[in-house]
DNA sequence: TCAAAAGTGTTCGTGCTACACCCATGC
DNA sequence: GCATGGGTGTAGCACGAACACTTTTGA
């Protein structure tokens, strides 16, 4: 029996999302600046309490749709954060979420609360504000882990793209090339794409087939 | 900035500590008979509150060794529930953690606040409390999946132990059949164990040659 | 006609799978 | 001497890795 109304237990419970995407061939996290002391001007990832009545999956949704517009992203629990110290202002158990979004889709959204809002490439980040420098870190490493045994590549793609956009999402988040012909004929055996029929254009070289994933969620499948 | 001091978030945080051993040639895990209401007479997952100024990860290990003495197991963070209703007396978050023990060094505590303590064989669960069930599901599934691409499975044996004692785990947590042969050409090309020299004694059949794990600590390996 | 990306097959080696018989011991 | 689990090798196949040239388009 958990409940013991002698016991004041002053802790609270936040969430944070790390959102990735893949834009202009480079694997980013969106981050946030923040404008309050103590941690004035340092870059986090955008988070929050959660509110009385709804669960750390909701919260984490409702800071994913109001950072980035976004309804519909790949979203999965990652760990729980808790160290007694992580938060200057008191004891803070954060959940942490991983968001995947296709760039296309995201505006992103200016507000009060944040100094600036803007999608930095992983390879290349500040220093973070509490333990978003740990979290963002186990956050690349599950999602590498994830691009590799499952299907979720199709949350950070648009719903038609070459098949040479996939390979590089891919090689983005792996951080290392991938043979061309190998590569297509893995993901063509696999049969999670199909062909739309139509080809790219307007680029000064041969135009691309387009292809779409048959199924748009996610199912385990190991891909490499 | 998480903390705002005019909004009274009224939630407790515990953890919930999934335990698991092989014992009799069966998975189990450890359960707990409770005593209070509403939950009297339910056999749950040993957990409770954490304290203020401890980590969750503190929590599990005080737990475990509340109930079983034992110290140096290995433990990992599961996954955290967080379901509005989880718990009827109120709002409730826990992060569940999943702890591996060799069945040899455990004593069970008999304790007050519990009705029973038992290993129960996880193909053969009585219905929980809480969403235990949910979290056991899920940690089985973890454990499975760990135990193919890590060499958690030291943590579930005793120092020495036969190679078809090590078959016989991996079985009993996978549910299926391994083949013998390739089973022990695996293992012994991995390097992981090492020959103690010594054999089984006692048995009415041919002795067996015993084993122990080079290092006694997780690292990630394929091993299926 | 040139630049730039799209598209296409084959070979080789490694590692997994399947499979059956003899060995050492206690009773 | 028999029942019980311990211990051993090989052949076939599937899969991943390496590798280079032709095609199509816009400028």
């Amino acid at each position: 029996m958990y409940i013991k109304h002698d016991m004041a237990q002053t802790i609270l419970i936040a969430t944070d999302a790390v959102i990735f995407t893949v834009q202009d061939n480079e694997l980013k996290v969106l981050l946030i600046q923040m404008v309050k002391l103590p941690y004035q001007g340092l870059w986090a990832v955008p988070g929050g309490l959660i509110e009385q009545d709804e669960t750390t999956e909701q919260a984490a949704r409702r800071i994913l749709e109001t950072q980035t517009g976004v309804t519909d992203a790949h979203l999965e629990q990652l760990q729980t954060f808790d160290s007694v110290t992580r938060d200057q202002l008191g004891r803070v158990v954060s959940v942490a979420y991983v968001a995947l979004v296709p760039s296309d889709s995201v505006s992103l959204k200016t507000t009060e609360k944040y100094a600036d809002i803007r999608w930095m490439p992983v390879s290349n980040l500040p220093s973070l504000a509490y333990d978003h420098d740990e979290i963002v870190t186990i956050a690349v490493e599950r999602l590498r882990a994830k691009i590799e045994s499952s299907n979720i590549v199709w949350s950070l793609l648009p719903k038609e793209f070459a098949l040479s956009q996939l390979q590089s999402v891919y090689e983005k988040i792996l951080a290392k090339p991938l043979d061309k012909r190998n590569f297509r004929r893995k993901i063509l055996d696999l049969n999670l794409v199909e062909s739309t029929g139509r080809r790219s254009t307007g680029s000064a070289h041969r135009p691309a087939e387009l292809f779409a994933f048959k199924q748009r969620k996610t199912a385990s499948v190991k891909i490499l």
